[in-house]
DNA sequence: CTGTTTTTGTGAAATAAGGTACAATATCGC
DNA sequence: GCGATATTGTACCTTATTTCACAAAAACAG
C-alpha cells in the first residue's frame, strides 16, 4: 500500500487548485495543469488519485466536479467546522480577522484570552474571558482549537484545553507540548520556517560562486 | 547517504530546544531528552548529529555548546539576517511585531504596502511605499522577503520581488508563484494546516468508535 | 475508418526517511 | 580497579514517497 499521509496533504492542495479552476470557467483539468497549479509533478497526481480510485478519460482529462466531490468526501467537508482560538494577540487577531477559513468551510467561532482588555468582540468574533473556554467547549462540541498564547504559558494553556475536551491543537508557539497521545498536536513555527529558508537561500548561493 | 533535508529542517528545532536548556542552565544534554524537546526519537537525534559529525561522549551525553556551535555553523548563522515583508495587513502586521525573531538571528527591517494609509512606522519598523522596494532591496543587500499582500496579486507582488533581486520568498498567500527556478519559494497555508489537523482528529475520532 | 496524438493508469525502480538492535565505551559506585 | 550501568554510534532493516517509463485507451484529423 501507498504512503498515506503525504497524499492526504496534497489532496487538500488539489481542493483549493481545482476551486480556482472551477471559479475560472473550467470544468476538466490535465493532471499536468493540476500538478502545475499545486507544485507537483504531473505524474504525483495521477498516482494519488489513482490510489482514492479517482479516475480521469485517457486525453479527456479528470471531470473537476467530480474530483471536488469525492476529494470533499475523503476529507469530510460536508458542513462548515468550528474551531476555537486561544490568545487575542497580535497573531491571534489576524487569524481572527481573516475570512479565507471560512471559504475553506472552517470557521473560528469564538476567542479567549486571560487578558481582560482584549475581551470584546474582534470583528464578528467575540473573545472571552479563560473562564468560558470549558462550557463553551462542551456546549458547542467544540474539537479543535488554535493556539496562539506566548511559549511560556502554552504547555499550561494546551492542558487546559484537553481538560476542556479539545481533541485537536494547531500550535503556533515555538515549543513541544506533552499532551496525551490521543489529542492531536500541529505545528507551526514561523521563526524556523525562516530560518530553513534562508538555508536554502544561502546553500543555492554559494553553489552558484 | 541519509537524506538531507528533513535533517536540517530538525537541525534548527533541535537548536531552539538547545538554546532552551542552555537557558535553564544546563551544559549536557542525551539524545533522549533532545529528542523529546524536540519532538523525535533520541535515535533520530543521534543519527543526526552523527550524519554532521557531531559526537558526544558514551554515557555522558552531548555538550550543549559544542553542539550549538557547530549547528551554527552548519546552518551558517554568524549574523543577524535582515529580511523585508510586503503587504503590512493584518498578518503581515502580526509578524512585523513579533519579536522572536530576532533572538532566531533574524530581523524583519522594513515592510512595504501598496497603500498609502498602511505607510509609516509600526513600531519599530518603517512601512514604505512600493516604489521603494528596488532601491531598498539593492542598497541593503536583502534577499528574503515575506509575502503576505492578497492573492490576487501575489503573483504579480512575487515578480516585483524577484526582479528587484530577491532571492528566496516566504510566501504566506494560497497560491502556487511561477517564478524562475533560482528563487526559492516556501509556502506556509494557514487554512491548509488546519484543515490537515481536522482530517486528523475526525480520524483519530472515527477510530475509537 | 485508420493512423496519429494525447493523456491516463500503474508496475517497477529509485530515493528518502525512520526504526531496531546492539556492540563499543565512558562513567559511576564501591 | 572492577563490575554494573547508561548512553552513544552505527549497521542493518523496514517503510514511505517519488519518479520513470510505457502500454492502453480515448479523441481527433483527414
Ligand atoms: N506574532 C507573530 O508573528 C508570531 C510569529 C511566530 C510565532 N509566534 C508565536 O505565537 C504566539 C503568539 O504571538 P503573538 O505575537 O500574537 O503574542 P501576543 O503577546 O501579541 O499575544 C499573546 C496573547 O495571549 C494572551 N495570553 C497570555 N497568557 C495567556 C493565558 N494564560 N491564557 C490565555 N491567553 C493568554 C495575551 O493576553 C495575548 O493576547 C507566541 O507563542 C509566539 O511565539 C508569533
Ligand atoms: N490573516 C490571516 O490570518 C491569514 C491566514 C491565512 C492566509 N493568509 C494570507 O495572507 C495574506 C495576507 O492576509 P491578510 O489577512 O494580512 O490580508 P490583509 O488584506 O489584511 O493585508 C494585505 C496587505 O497587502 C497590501 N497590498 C495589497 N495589494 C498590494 C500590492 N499590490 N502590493 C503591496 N501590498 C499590497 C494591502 O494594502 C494590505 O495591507 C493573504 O494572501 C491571505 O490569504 C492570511
Amino acid at each position: 500500500m501507498i504512503g498515506y499521509r503525504s497524499v492526504i496533504l496534497r489532496l487538500s492542495h488539489y481542493r483549493r487548485c481545482l476551486r480556482q479552476f472551477e471559479e475560472l470557467g473550467y470544468t476538466r483539468v490535465f493532471s499536468r495543469n493540476l500538478g502545475q497549479a499545486a507544485g507537483v509533478s504531473a505524474a504525483q497526481v495521477r498516482k494519488d488519485f489513482s490510489f482514492f480510485g479517482l479516475s480521469g478519460r485517457r486525453k479527456g482529462g479528470y471531470i473537476i466536479a467530480e474530483l471536488l466531490e469525492k476529494i470533499n468526501q475523503i476529507l469530510k467537508k460536508d458542513r462548515i467546522e468550528k474551531v476555537i482560538l486561544v490568545g487575542a494577540g497580535h497573531l491571534g487577531n489576524a487569524l481572527i480577522k481573516y475570512k479565507g477559513f471560512e471559504k475553506e468551510g472552517m470557521q473560528i467561532v469564538a476567542a479567549f484570552d486571560a487578558d481582560p482588555a482584549k475581551l470584546g468582540k474582534k470583528g464578528e468574533v467575540p473573545v472571552y474571558p479563560m473562564d468560558e473556554l470549558f462550557r463553551f467547549v462542551r456546549d458547542y462540541g467544540i474539537r479543535v482549537a488554535i493556539l496562539t498564547v506566548p511559549a511560556a504559558v502554552a504547555q499550561d494553556v494546551g492542558e487546559r484545553l484537553v481538560s476542556a475536551g479539545i481533541r485537536g491543537i494547531l500550535n503556533f508557539s515555538p515549543i513541544t507540548l506533552r499532551l496525551p497521545e490521543r489529542v492531536i498536536v500541529s505545528y507551526i513555527n514561523l521563526a524556523i520556517e525562516l530560518e530553513h529558508l534562508l538555508y536554502y537561500v544561502n546553500e543555492s548561493q554559494r553553489e552558484n560562486r
